[in-house]
DNA sequence: CTAAAATCTGAATTAACATTCGTATAATAT
DNA sequence: ATATTATACGAATGTTAATTCAGATTTTAG
């Protein structure tokens, strides 16, 4: 079944098109702030062709992020799952998703932007989704600190807050990073994230000796 | 001049009211989902009425946002000047930070919601002035920072991504605070952000005496 | 008490867009 | 080559909601 594959193939090539133009659009501009006449026009496609691909806009802008955080978190999945050291399990989930913001400051800038959406949106299934993504992402996280602790290498602290904790310092430094474009890569900032989330801010006080 | 001084606080009391409904309707469906006759409504006025004290609905989103933050921003200077030990800075900024918060959840919502706003708004203006009032409140933090390592009391590390990190602490515990409304108050979790941000999550070696 | 000024009101206007659908075009099958 | 089906097109439609403005109401001043 050669023909209906390559058929398949190129609906999903035209789908992705759809998708990636949107994506753009969305990320500069937001949810209500874009229309699909523009998107009509960047993915170079007629605006009754979009309708085609999508049920209508939400489902276009939903499916757009419900995919682009599936690579996110399955990436982060594969990188923490490599480790068997839970500092290591840490250091790689650090820098897959700073890497993976790097590589997708478009997406990211309407992640956090239209974060909020998670709450009140017009598509309760859709909302749901998304939600049940993110419990399931700090979940992980949180797995990650709970294996930490029993091999001793971090505090005896909740582990959900110690997960918080850790992913409040990486979205900080993304979010500077995304509204001040910085000379240096974002990856680069592992190191001293990693820092001040194990041995923290605070200055040691040195015994004599 | 009594009387104008009256009719003056009169203006005021409507103004208020209008951007307290408002507040409510902006914090519970966010900016494009709010209408003007909903405001109108819920402030108890005629839609004209609403356009006799703001220009329009930017204007009025904006205003309501824009004094909000002027409430927190002036508060944590209040109770960081306060102290002159460093660590008091910071437990200060985060209490402060805190119950502001846990006091008006509904507005932090909206703050976390429309926070992309900060970029791609239509009205450059208050866009504008929003991002100043953002950037000056992380060179405060920023000079907390500075004065802790200048008293040996914070890590010789770069005073901005100090800050970042314990700003991005604090917000990940209230965003977890907001969309799932916990049992405890979340000031009381002042304590915890403290200790993790001070002394990190690692687990300390300790030598053998 | 009365006129002028200020303020309030909400129906009417207008603009912006999401969505539809009849037509055109291209792909496939016979 | 022709018919049939699938896909693309975008002008027209309908809806939603911001904004306006002419008249009603209230307040102020003389």
């Amino acid at each position: 079944m050669q023909r209906k594959s390559r058929k398949e193939r190129e609906y999903q090539a035209r789908r992705s098109d759809i998708l990636d133009a949107a994506e753009r659009l969305f990320a500069s501009k937001g949810f209500h702030n874009t229309t699909m006449a523009e998107i009509a026009q960047e993915s170079e496609f007629a605006i009754g062709t979009l309708y085609q691909f999508f049920k209508n806009k939400e489902d276009l802008y939903y499916t757009m992020v419900i995919e682009k955080l599936g690579l996110l978190y399955s990436s982060i999945g594969n990188n923490v799952s490599r480790f068997r050291d839970s500092l290591k399990k840490v250091e790689g989930l650090i820098k897959t998703q700073l890497s993976f913001f790097q590589d997708n400051r478009d997406f990211f800038a309407i992640f956090i932007k239209e974060r909020g959406s998670l709450e009140a949106t017009v598509n309760e299934d859709f909302g749901e989704v998304l939600r049940q993504r993110y419990l399931s992402y700090i979940d992980l996280v949180a797995d990650v600190m709970l294996k930490g602790i029993r091999q001793s290498k971090l505090k005896d602290l909740d582990a959900r807050e110690m997960a918080w904790a850790l992913l409040g310092i990486i979205n900080s430094f993304v979010f500077q990073w995304i509204i001040n474009p910085q000379k240096g890569t974002l990856v680069s900032k592992s190191v001293i994230i990693m820092d001040l989330f194990l041995r923290g801010a605070g200055e040691v006080i040195k015994e004599e000796v």
